[in-house]
DNA sequence: TTGACAAATGAATGCTTGTTCAACTATAAT
DNA sequence: ATTATAGTTGAACAAGCATTCATTTGTCAA
């Protein structure tokens, strides 16, 4: 059952305005890639983690340490952010060191960080 | 109960690195802050309604409208958005028009699209 | 090949969060 | 005042997700 018959619930849309923003509007997927991306990122420790990635290549066991956190945390959260393309490994005995896979990421960041910092002389 | 008495539970650290990350470290707060500001971001239907308010300020029933979703949905979001300090707004007679209230955002949303844009390319 | 440890994985759990629904407030028109 | 519509709000529900726990795989050393 098509919930939306009528586009919305209301009557006052300024028509004109609707038609200006579609009109050039990317589609449902840019949306949608957009968003995933900012998922990734949208974690206090997948933001640590790139953070120290972003320094310095590390296996899971210096992860694990420097945040005090499990191994099995950190490796669910790195093969997540590994599918996303966002940080890649290599296998060097029994250790496996994780870097950066995606210079736009540390661009990315480094804007946010002005951001909040200025924000937060603001308040 | 401190559930770190040892750092981690493993052995193979390296803490020339660890140390050497740590050092510059930014604090809790800061990567909360971050992760905060992604959140606000990674959702596909605050992305549209970003990218509307970049192009149109609007009421609500203009977005919801784009959007084909309720009044009440998009009200939510853009109270949430508010309180983070993502769109400000202004009354005029019955109707509420949002706009943005920072600059910062559009520019991180373009760097964003570029990205997503290459990345698409490359698979 | 056995033991030890790094890392990965699947299921389970608890927390977060987006949308819906229903009720409510605010404004304008009759 | 009453009615209609724009917008907000709180509770409830479902879906998503981060961490834990237990188990398994991969690699090295004895």
């Amino acid at each position: 059952m098509p919930k939306n018959a009528f586009t919305c619930d209301c009557h006052a849309v300024n028509h004109t305005f609707v038609k200006k923003v579609r009109e050039n509007m990317p589609g449902e997927e840019i949306f949608t890639a957009q968003a995933d991306f900012y998922k990734m990122l949208a974690d206090v420790t997948r933001c640590k983690l790139i953070y120290a990635l972003s320094k310095q290549e590390m296996c899971v066991c210096d992860l694990a340490n420097l945040l005090s956190m499990t191994k099995s945390a950190i490796s669910h959260q790195l093969s997540k952010m590994r599918e996303q393309g966002v940080v890649k490994c290599r296998r060097a005995g029994k250790e496996v060191y994780y870097s950066l896979d995606d210079e736009h990421i540390a661009q990315i960041f480094s804007v946010t960080m002005t951001h909040i910092k200025e924000c937060s002389h603001e308040k």
